[in-house]
Formats: C-alpha cells, structure tokens, sequence
DNA sequence: AGCACGCCGACT
DNA sequence: GTCGGCGTGCTC
C-alpha cells in the first residue's frame, strides 16, 4: 500500500506543554492560513491545534523519522490570532520560555479551544452590528487645564516622530490622566481606528469605564475581564476581531485581543503588580504591549502616578518619553502627609490617640475617614494564651486566620476552612484569644469607638456577592459623614468627593521585608492610597502610622514625594545590579515530599548551569520559599542574574533543552519566571 | 496536560 | 493468579 508523499506539512502547537511545534500532513489542494485552528490526532486522542506554518515537503525527505499524521480538520477559514498577534506570542513564547502552544491558546477565549468552526457566530454579530449607528457623543468634554492641554499636545508632537518611543505619563492622583487618554483616543475612533486599554481590574475602575461610555456615547465598546461567561467574552473578543469594537478595554490577558485597526494602546496604571500574569505563562502585559505598539509601529501610552522603577529608568535613558501632570484641577492643596510613631501608645483599635481625634474631627465637619489596612479577616492569629498553642494551616507553613462573621478559621494561602475550635486542642482550655488585627475586627472596634457613625468595610469578604460593592460604593459617594475601612481594593480608581481623612495601618512588615521590591511597592501603595484624600475644594491628610517612624525611606518619601524616593530605590539597585541595571529569571520548584526534594533539584539545576554556560550568571540559592509549605508542597527558589539579557536567556534555553536529564526531577514541578516581580 | 506503558502489593 | 498503585516518558 503505497501513497504519494503529502505536498505540505502544518507545522501545529497544540495546547500542551511543549516546547517544540508538530507536523501533519495536509489534504491535497489544503493550505490553511497561519493562525487558523485545525483538529489534528495527538497520542491516543485529538487536540485542537493552531497552524502556525505550512511547508512544502521537501521533494526527497528521506530523514523523516517519522510517518506523519493527517491533520482530520480545518476548522477555520480566517486565522483567529492575525500574522502580527502570531508573530507577538511566538516572541512572548521565546521570551518567557514557556511551551507556545500555551501561550498561543492562553490568548484565544476558552471557548475556541472546543473543536467547533465559527463561522455562524460571526454572522450573527456582524448583522446585529448593521442596525448601530454611532456618532460621537462628546456632550461631556471637559474642558482641559493649561498643563493637560500642554500634556496633550507634547503627546501629539511624539506621536508625530520617528523612530517612536513609548510615552510614560507621570500624574498625580486626580491630575487628569483618562481627560489626556480621551482626547487622544477621540480622532482616532472618529477616523474608524481600534484602541485597546488595559487597566489593572476591570471590576475596580467603574469610573474609568463610566467616564469612557459617557464621552463615546453607545459606539460599540468590548470590556474584557475575568468574571466574563465563555460567551460574553468569545462575543468580546469576536467584536474587536471584526473591528467594529473600536473601543477595547480589558485586564492583562486583554493584551492580545486582535483588532485590525489598533492605532494607539493604553496602559493605565502601568505599574501595577497585577499586570503580571503569576502563574502559568508568567508574561507582563505592559511589557508585551511595548513590543506589540513596536511591532505596529503605533503609539502607545502609559499612565501612572507612581511609575515602576523600571519605566521610570527608561524615562531617564530616553527609551521613554516622560511628561508630568502635576496639578489636581480644583484643588490647590496637595494632602498634608504625616507620620505617627506608634511605639508610645497604647493603641486602641490599632489606631493611635491622635488618629482617633482625627477621625472624630473629621466626621464632626460632616466629612468622610478611610482606614487602610492591607488585611482580611477579624485576626490574623489564634492562640491559646496558657500552653501557647497556635492556629496554624496543616497544608501551609502559615497561620490561620480567623474570620469572626463566619466563625471560622481560614488560610488566606490555600483557602482551607476550618471551624473555630471551642478548646484548645493541645490543653483543652476553652479561653482561646486572637492576635493582631485584620479589617473586620477593625470595622468592628471602630464602630464601638463612634457608636454614632456609619462604618463601611470594603474588602474581598464583604464584596464577594454580587452587587454588594457596587452598593457599598453607593453608600460612599453619597458623601454622608463616614467610616470607610478596608484593604488593596480602595487604593485604585476611586473618587470620594468628601473622604478627607485617610489614615494607614501597618505598614512595617514592608519595611523589613527581605523582598528588594517591597519598598518600591510599598511607597506606589502609600501614594496611591494617599491620592484618595482630599478631592474636590476640600484638602485632605494622610496619617502614616509606623513604628518606625526614622526609616530612612519613609521620610524620603514623606517629606521629597515619590520621584526622589523611587531615585533612591533605583541606586540601591544600581548598587547591587538588580533590575532594570540587570535581568533575571526566577526558577521555583516544589515537592510534596520534602523541602530537601525541591532544594536538592535546583541544586542540580544551578550545577547544569555553571557547566552548560560558564559565563558569569549569578545565582542566589536555591533558598526555600518565603511561604515554604503551601498547599502540601514545599517550596524553593533559584534566582538568576546577569547583566546581559543574552546571557540569561542562553542560559534558560540550556536549562529547557536539558531538564528532561536532570537528576532528582521526578515528584518536582518546577517552573521559569521571567522579570520575576513577585518573589513568594 | 493527558494518557499508556510498566513493574510491585492485597484481593475477587 | 489478577486489579491497580502512580513513576516515567511521549505526543508529529
């Protein structure tokens, strides 16, 4: 039986770690295009795949080692990701050297991994498209101030040259940053260009949304996010696909929706840790958005009022365009910012005597206070006060914390639940006390302290039903006096008219954190919560409270800003070579086993990388994890450094090629990070 | 990631 | 004697 070689070969990624592509054979006369899905046989079952080249066989291939496969299906007859969109995740794949069937995939909705062609969904959405019509309805423009205006048009003036360069636009708080984002969005949604904006949770910028539906009128406008359906968001991605959506805004992955006409991109709080992907495919959305601009050769836009250290570098090399927005439009007073030592004090709902009086003040003037303290849970501890025995997680190396509302003890690493025990286990005494303080004990102790005000608790536990932030929200910007208490999740893209008072909890354990970004994260979270107060005509203060109120770094950013403390930061790392002076990569690897498992294998890994490369890679460990046990598995880390990018990535493409040698792999999963931000 | 193949313990 | 444990290795 013999056949006639195939004339062409698709070279498929399927949606499985592999780091290599596979070929099928074609059906005579068949040429799929790049980026069209295919159903193809893989082991004893089939995978949807997605075509990333079609090849001629060569006339005599004799070297195969193989019989090919045939591919069973074409599924599409347009491709899903575009030549440009294929060419940007082949990089990303190559970049963050993870299997690019993943990372092809992870781009696409979920729904399009089913085997199932398309082409009816499109019919639908193109002919519900036929009845909109929509002009700009641009009936809430404001009029820009004096320093937006010149903002503006220095934007413009960028935009205009060549070669281009990314565009870092620095404004504090309240300075107007979405004003500039509109402006430059509305010629080119006039003349039918897409424009893609990637805000740090979609969920938390209401107002960024609301002020973008306002100034677009009904003109079709795609969100993207993660509490979408499969179907909401295939429906999404299929309207900015067909190009109808000009307006795309999303969270992270949102980065590689196609859009034919994309003119200009959008990073709004472009330092934001949540930009970067922590699990999987680990890749940096504000980063990949550069080199996707790049590759369109169109301008690209990056507001922040605290810039990474990175962006703020690149600004100082050139590699950016910087301009500043440094005045809040009707407001003349910048918040007054203090610290208060808490070490004298006997603290009394964690708040010092004076914060006390400021929140009674405030409210007495009719005014709202916002207490942030960046913890869940009524206490972050449960202990027996007479054999000393502790809450603590029986999968993690970690305490439990114990949540009042619904009496129960929960770990905020692994999410286990367990009902409050009415005695100590260990001696049976039944007076179990708690220690330290989370934002429902805070709710709760405020509320006893100023039996007369109105206390609101924003956080993950009391926003988890729908609606229930929306209304909470509500509440807050009917500018009734009140107490605003809660976590991370106040600190962005709210606007409180009357909050004038803004007081912050505990903020020591990032003073002495061993993490080398702590501080820098630390010092965006101070001024991004800080920028929450005194908005409108009305001036507002910040009290800082620290038991180390002579931290070298506090007063810098207290008394100098923002600007000079992330100068400072940034000689440190000069210093010690750290990013952006130097690049490194993150090798994490865990075991049920034992801590000595996972140690022991990135040991062999370090030993493979000195022989493979040679070269002067710094390596820092391995060392186990900050959090060592999580969910059953212990945890370590490798972290690599090299002042040539080069360099570090020959050497994980060593690692790549050799791991399946590696001794001591089996039982650990271990995984690459690349331009790791996040070191637990 | 799945799945099959393969070599060691307690059961119809 | 077999059912099945998950360690190992492969997927064109």
């Amino acid at each position: 039986m013999s056949q006639d070689p195939p004339r062409y070969i698709a070279l498929v990624a399927v949606p499985r770690p592999l780091h290599t592509l596979l070929s099928y054979a074609l059906p005579d006369g068949e040429q799929p295009v790049a980026g069209t899905r295919v159903l193809v046989p893989f082991g004893s079952q089939h995978s949807v795949g997605l075509v990333i080249r079609v090849q001629a066989t060569p006339p005599n291939d004799t070297d195969s080692p193989f019989t090919l496969k045939p591919v069973e299906a074409i599924l599409d007859v347009t491709p899903l990701p575009d030549a440009h969109l294929l060419k940007l995740l082949q990089w990303a794949a190559g970049y963050y050297h993870h299997p690019v069937g993943e990372v092809l995939f992870s781009a696409l909705p979920i729904a399009l991994r089913k085997p199932k062609p398309l082409s009816n969904r499109l019919q639908k959405l193109l002919l519900a498209h036929a009845a909109v019509t929509s002009p700009l309805a641009d009936t809430h423009a404001l009029q820009l101030t004096a320093e937006q205006q010149q903002c503006l048009h220095s934007i413009e003036q960028w935009n205009t040259q060549t070669p281009r360069r990314p565009i870092l636009l620095h404004g504090i708080t309240g300075s107007g940053k979405t004003e500039i984002y509109l402006r430059l969005i509305a010629p080119l949604f006039a003349a039918g260009k897409q424009v893609l904006i990637i805000v740090p949770e979609i969920g938390l910028t209401p107002q960024l949304l609301l002020r973008f539906a306002r100034f677009f009128g009904d003109a079709p406008m795609a969100c993207l996010h993660s509490a979408l359906s499969d179907g909401d968001r295939l429906k999404a991605w299929l309207q900015a696909r067909s190009g109808m959506a000009q307006i795309i805004i999303g969270t992270r992955s949102a980065i590689f929706t196609p859009a034919p006409n994309l003119a200009l991109i959008v990073i709004d709080e472009e330092h934001d840790a949540s930009l970067k992907q922590q699990e999987g495919f680990r890749y940096h959305a504000r980063d990949l958005a550069i080199k996707r601009a790049q590759m369109l050769d169109i301008p690209i836009v990056m507001g922040t009022a605290t810039p990474a250290l990175e962006s703020l570098y690149n600004a100082q090399t050139k590699r950016f365009h910087y301009v500043r927005l440094n005045q809040r439009p009707g407001t003349t007073r910048k918040p007054d910012l203090q610290l208060q030592d808490t070490r004298p004090f006997e603290l009394q709902a964690g708040l010092t005597p004076q914060s006390l009086i400021a929140i009674r003040d405030t409210l007495a003037r009719g005014e709202q206070a916002m207490v942030f303290l960046n913890r869940r849970g009524f206490a972050p501890a449960l202990y027996c006060p007479s054999c000393g025995w502790q809450a603590n997680c029986e999968h993690c190396s970690a305490k439990m914390t114990w949540h009042a509302r619904r009496n129960k003890l929960i770990c905020h690493h692994c999410s286990t639940e367990q009902p409050t025990p009415l005695r100590c286990p260990q001696c049976q005494n039944p007076k179990l006390t708690t220690q330290g303080q989370g934002t429902e004990r805070l709710e709760l102790t405020l509320q006893s302290h100023y039996p007369d005000a109105v206390v609101v608790r924003i956080d993950r536990d009391s926003t988890s039903r729908k609606g229930e932030l929306d209304a909470k929200l509500a509440t807050v910007r009917s500018n009734d006096p009140l107490i605003l208490v809660g976590t991370q999740m106040l600190a962005k893209g709210h606007d409180f008219p009357n909050l004038t008072l803004v007081i912050i909890l505990d903020i020591d354990q990032s003073l002495l954190s061993t993490d080398y970004r702590a501080l820098e994260r630390l010092g965006q979270l101070l001024v991004q919560v800080a920028g929450r107060a005194g908005r409108a005509d009305k001036a507002g203060r910040v009290i800082l409270q620290t038991s180390q109120p002579d931290h070298p770094m506090l007063h810098q950013l207290v008394g100098h800003g923002y600007t000079p403390f992330a100068q400072q930061l940034l000689e440190d790392r000069k210093r010690w070579h750290f990013p952006p002076f130097g690049y490194q990569a993150l090798i994490r690897a865990s075991s049920t086993a034992s801590m000595e498992k996972a140690l022991q294998f990135l040991e062999h890994v370090s030993q493979l990388l000195v022989s493979a490369t040679g070269t002067d890679l710094q390596r820092l460990g391995p060392i186990p994890a900050l959090l060592e046990k999580r969910a059953n598995r212990y945890r370590a880390q490798l972290l690599l450094g090299s002042q040539q990018r080069a360099a570090l990535h020959a050497a994980l493409q060593q690692l790549l090629q050799q791991s399946a040698k590696l001794p001591g792999r089996s039982g650990v999963r271990w995984s690459i990070d690349v331009d790791p931000i996040d070191f637990s």
